[in-house]
DNA sequence: CTAACTGCAAAACTTTTGCATTAGT
DNA sequence: ACTAATGCAAAAGTTTTGCAGTTAG
């Protein structure tokens, strides 16, 4: 895991420094989706721009990847850490589950991705709903 | 398209007001996804505050949806006034194309949503990647 | 008429920018 | 030592809240 994170950062001629450290700790020792809010409260002695400025360079090498709950965005760690998944999410609680990807979906994403003539890079797949607890 | 309109709003008890009417025609004219940016200075004789409000209103009773461009969020027709589709948005130019919802889609819903017990009422499937002329 | 809606002022919150200082290799 | 990264201050942008005044039914 740790490798992983640091053949990335040197991949990209990045330092690894403490701040980085820091961030990249907090989301393994999280296992789930933060808010920025949330995370910027774990980092107290990481400058709020700072923790802006690493989730970005996090984003563009993969560290890390946006996901949408509801129309906040959440972050949590990229493929390279975290088996692709998807999410679904109670519109009530906010409680937030992980499902596989469907197996069609690559399929149906090349196949549409030929038809408009995109490369393709990201994609999303979310639901939201009410959970067991909230639909009573 | 204005009856329906004017039908949810008497159905749900709300008034058909000048501000309202407007922020839907402004919709309706546009025929694309517009940010609340975009339709803020849309709405030059509406104060700011009411937008927001009237699209919190909207979203709720199904008058608007909140789709995602990348991590900000923009406000399109709702599956009443448009065919129920999807989006494919290019990374660098930002040139959206719409899709049509694939045909398994609905099943596949249906059978997360028993497997995790949750009453589905949304679901978003949103590509991202290069356009044709941005890949080249 | 009166309850619902809007405008205005202000606050809260989020994100970005510029620059001086510090830390990583 | 030299460059990249961080912290700080400040600005820009977004969203929410409270209240007084206005409008639709």
């Amino acid at each position: 895991m740790d490798q992983d994170f640091n053949q990335l950062l040197e991949k990209h001629r990045l330092s690894n420094t403490n701040a980085r450290k820091s961030v990249f700790a907090i989301f393994i020792k999280n296992q789930k989706p933060l808010s920025m809010r949330d995370l910027i409260a774990a980092c107290k002695d990481i400058d709020r721009v700072t923790v802006y400025r690493i989730v970005d360079v996090f984003e563009k090498i993969g560290v890390l990847q946006r996901i949408q709950q509801g129309w906040k965005y959440k972050l949590e760690l990229g493929d390279t850490f975290k088996k692709h998944h998807h999410h679904i999410t109670c519109i009530s609680c906010g409680a937030q589950e992980e499902f596989d990807e469907p197996e069609w979906l690559d399929n149906e994403v090349a196949a549409i991705s030929k038809k408009h003539q995109f490369s393709i890079q990201q994609h999303s797949f979310e639901l939201r709903g009410l959970c067991r607890n909230c639909r009573k």
